[in-house]
This record gives structure tokens, sequence and C-alpha cells, in this order.
RNA sequence: GGCGGCAUAGCCAAGAGGCUAAGGCGACGGUCUGCAAAACCGUUAUCCCCGGUUCGAGUCCGGGUGCCGCCUCCA
């Protein structure tokens, strides 16, 4: 406990146990732990993934630039019905199905600029630490093994049952049945299993209770005991894990550690919801985060998935093509009007950068000390305190366009303003702005480059003949410099056909899509 | 059927009882420009309905309506 801990600015999250927004209240001074739920790795990841790890990702970027220290760590289930099926499928080793799909989602994850978690566990590689668990739940009669060597939790045992998802056992016990089928291995309807009788052909290990494999539950209640402690401080996850996952999580670990509390705050994410043109099941229901990217920049869908608060639902409208294309070419024609917005939006920050950072790389260096332009000057702390918020990243991308409208001003002229306040408030803007970045994990990339690899990613998807364009830049530059108007809007016309805008400034022609 | 969440401008979206309800997109008007584009300036809402608590409610409580999610190993 030092003295600089107190001072660390106040956070403020939404728990889902209370349903209210309430002060963090660290378990260590200064310190933060922090478990995610992450992918079960039997498939390419959807944008759903992204956004499920953006929130923990914005979470330990501010809590870090603000002065925690963060263990961050997100688990990755690489043992799981889904991926037996899969790898069934494909006639493989479920093994190689799960290395396959985590190695995919990393490259997801890194592309998006997702800060890699501190510790990464997979089930495979804490199996002991699962088998000692469910151990001591059978010792404290909170388990029992059924006749076919699985072993369930006994949830008329555990009295907080149902505190996180708001039920009680008696509601649940009404309904269960009406949708699912009652195991009569169970006894109750309610217990749900830690360890899974092994059946022939599948992955399994040895237990006290046969060949079997852990349930699905189990293993985040013993990888984050092991890598956090039996109690820590925040659990994260999409918000339909909170029943029955992290329910059952509470069950496990509380009942088995004695009632110490497990996570002190719940946050979950809402979720992506489609919208727009209805999506047949012949084309499915999901986006991959590959896809997209074939399409935007990572950091326009980034700051798309920021624009909306974490918790909310998130309207990803998609609009197809209208024409008779096979579901793949439909795909890939597809736009998504939000992901434009935030394109265009990015597109606007850095583009407002580039100009700063030219401006500042002429003339004399920039005197730090004085008078800065009021919106420039309030940026960092607004932004920030926007963030300690709950995270809420809306509210902190409408702080920046104030600052960014006086930037662009003061870069289009300096009238009016004395010129070293102009520079400085510059200067001020592009150093506050890598906080921004640090914090965003957006707007950090050099502007040219970034302008640079959008357009071309554009000009690919559109399939842009770009020599062309380039020749009749030259023509129009041509006719213009001959006062040929006609001819000039001619040319334009025609590269605005191909959907290449123009933009006449006083160091040249520019062009962009 | 049970549980939970949400309803703010044409669209998207902040708002943890109290300054004139952020911001973005779009639209309209203007500056700049050969004309444009970009950029900048300006205009563009009383918060689903009813009742209540309070000096004061978009913000709290009750009821209604409408969406959505979970109750199925779906982020």
């Amino acid at each position: 406990m030092t003295e600089t801990a107190h001072k660390l600015p106040e956070i403020h999250l939404t728990d889902t146990l209370t349903g209210e927004k309430v002060r963090l209240e660290t378990l260590e001074p200064g310190a933060v732990g922090i478990y995610c739920c992450g992918p079960t790795v039997y498939d390419m990841s959807h944008i759903g993934h992204a956004r499920a790890a953006l929130a923990p990702d914005v979470m330990v970027r501010v809590l870090r630039q603000l002065g925690y220290r963060v263990k961050y760590v997100r688990n990755v289930t690489d043992i799981d019905d889904k991926i037996i099926a899969r790898a069934a499928e494909q006639g493989l080793e479920a093994g190689v199905i799960a290395a396959r799909y985590t190695d995919e989602y990393h490259a997801d994850m890194q592309r998006l600029n997702m800060l890699p978690p501190d510790v990464e566990p997979r089930v495979s590689d804490h199996l002991p630490q699962i088998i000692d668990m469910v151990q001591e739940l059978v010792d404290q009669d909170l388990a029992y093994a059924a006749d076919d060597g699985s072993v369930y939790f006994r949830v008329t045992r555990f009295d907080g049952y149902g505190k996180l998802s708001g039920r009680s056992r008696e509601e649940m016990l009404e309904s269960a049945g009406i949708r699912i089928e009652v195991d009569d291995r169970k006894e109750s309807p309610l217990d749900f299993a830690l360890w899974k009788a092994a059946k022939p052909g599948e992955p399994a290990w040895d237990s006290p209770w046969g060949q079997g494999r852990p349930g699905w539950h189990i293993e985040c209640s013993a990888m984050s005991s092991t890598h956090l402690g039996d109690t820590f401080d925040i659990h994260t996850g999409g918000r339909d894990l909170i029943f029955p996952h992290h329910e059952n999580e509470i069950a496990q670990s509380e009942g088995a550690h004695g009632d110490h509390t497990f996570a002190r705050y719940w946050v979950h994410n809402g979720f992506i919801n489609f919208a727009g043109e209805k999506m047949s099941k012949s084309l499915g229901n999901f986006w991959t985060i590959r896809e997209i990217l074939k399409l935007y920049t990572p950091e326009a869908l980034r700051y798309f998935l920021m624009s909306v608060h974490y918790r909310s639902g998130l309207n990803f409208e998609v609009e197809l093509p209208e024409d008779d294309l096979s579901d793949e070419e439909a795909r890939r024609q597809a736009r998504f009007p939000g992901l434009e917005e935030a394109d265009e939006r990015v597109a606007y920050v850095y583009t407002t950068l580039q100009g700063a950072r030219e401006l500042l790389a002429t003339g004399k260096p920039v005197d730090r000390d004085g008078e800065v332009a009021e919106a420039v000057a309030g940026m960092r702390e607004s932004f920030l305190d926007a963030l300690r918020n709950d995270f809420n990243t809306p509210a902190a991308l409408g702080v920046l366009s104030k600052p960014l409208h006086e930037v662009n001003a003061l870069l289009a002229s300096g009238k009016g303003v004395p010129k070293d306040v102009r520079r400085r408030t510059i200067a001020r803007f592009v150093d506050d702005m890598e906080a921004v970045a640090d914090a965003l994990g957006c707007f950090g990339d050099d502007p040219a480059r970034y302008l640079a690899a959008r357009r071309d990613l554009k000009a690919d998807r559109i399939g842009l003949d770009t020599a062309r364009v380039n020749e009749l830049i030259d023509a129009r530059n041509a006719a213009r410099a001959n006062r040929d108007w006609a001819e000039a809007d001619r040319l334009r016309d025609e590269l605005a056909a191909m959907g290449v805008s123009v933009k006449d400034g006083p160091d040249g022609t520019v062009w962009d899509l």
C-alpha cells in the first residue's frame, strides 16, 4: 500500500450483481485483477467476439493510463463439445482444431490492436487444478458423482444460487423441463456438470471418477483462482454468459473456497444485433472479424464498437446487394452504414492529425508553456473523466469533437489567434491525442500510413484502376492550367463515377475514396 | 410462463435528481473555392404514455405500451 495508490483517480463501473454503477474499490489498492471469459476455439471469431474482447481491453488501457497495476487474464477454452464436434466433422484431432483457431483468434485480436492478456490460460493446461476443485466440491458435499462417472454440482446446497441472474431456485425449478429434457443422472434439474464422463473416441483425462473431461463452467473457476486468487476484482464477459455460465462459476468458486466472494464486480457487454436488411439463413447470421477487415480498417471496426456504450446493444446494420448474387459474392459486396460512418470519422481524425503534424514540422520548436485554446486545453481531462465513468467510450469520443474543430480551424487559418497560441494549441492537441490513442487503441498509427492503407483497402475493394485515376488527374490538371473548366469538370465527373473524389488545394490536387 | 434490459431530434448516441438535454451522421444556410470537395461557422429535441415522490425528474417509484435478451455449453 503506497501513498500514491490512494491518489489514483476514481473509477466507476456498473456491476451486474447489483445493477448499479458503483465506485471501483480494488482488493489491493492500486492494483486490479481482471478475468475475461475468452473464446471457445472451434471456428473463426465473429464481431461479437471482438466486442467481448474490446470491453476489457479498454478497461485495462484506461486503468493503466490512470496508474493502476493491472493483471489481465483471458482464457482460451480449448476443450469443449463444439471443438470435438468440429474435429469429428473434419476428421482431425480436437487439439488440432483448437490450436488452429487459437492462432486465428490471436491474429484477429492483434489486428484489432487488442492488448495481449498478461496470462492466457488454456483449459488443457489446467486439468490438475480443475480436478482438485471438483474433488473439493465433492468433499464438501456440494457435488456428487453419478453412476457413469460424471460429476454434478448440487445446486440445492448453494444458497446464493441465482444472485447474479436475479432468479430464485424455486422459479428455475418451475420452468425446468419446459424447454429441455431433464437428465435423469442428475438429482435435480438445476444441477450442472463439473466433470463429464468420456464417451469413446473423445479426448479424456484420468480423474478420481474415471476418464472424462471438465464441464464448461469449472474451467473458469479453476483458472481464475489459479492466476488471480480465490477473490479478484473484475470478471467480464458477454451478457449471455450471466446465466448459466457465470452463475455457475460463482456457485463453484464460492462453494469450494468457503464463501469468499468470487469476483467483486461483474461486467457484461451487450450484444450486437443485426438490423436493416433481413439476413437469410443461407447467408448466415454472423460476420467474422476476418470478413469485416477485408472491407474496413481495424480501427474503423474498433471505433464502431466504441461508438456505443459496452453495456448496450449495438445495431449492426447490413445492406446486401439486391442483385441475384451468390451468397459469397453478396457478402463481399455488403455495406455497413455504421462502419462506413466510423471509417470516415477515423479518417477525419487522422487527417486532422496529419495536418497538425505537418504544421508543427515547419518552423521553430513549440514552447509548451503558456496559453492554449480552451477547446483543446480541457480535452484530456474531460476525455478521461468520461472513461472513468463506466468506461463510457461514446461520451469520450464526443469529447474529441470540439478540439478537432478547433484544430482544423487553426490549421485552415491563424486569423485572430496569436501565432504562439496557435502553434501551442496544435502541439498540445497532438500530445494529448497520444494519450487518447493509448486509452482507446485507436488513432495511434502514423496518419500518412493509416490514410494510405485505408485508401488502398478501399481501392482494392472496388477494384479501382489506380493508374487510370492518375491519368485522369493529370489530364484534369492540364485542363485546369489552361483554365478549361468545362473539360476539368468533365474529368472530375468521370473520376466521381469511379468513386474517386478530388480535392484541389494550394499544394496541388489529391484524391481519395 | 419466469427473469433481466431498453425506449432521448430524420438516423446513430451520451446523460449515476438541479447550470441553457454532449457528440456524430443527415439536412438546410453561410465562409473558403474557377466551380467543387475537404475544412470551418450557424440552424436543426423538452426525452414512449399515465400517475406518483420531490422545491426540482430524461434521470427515482408504480402502472401501461412497444422492442430485445436470457431461461438450450451462443460474445
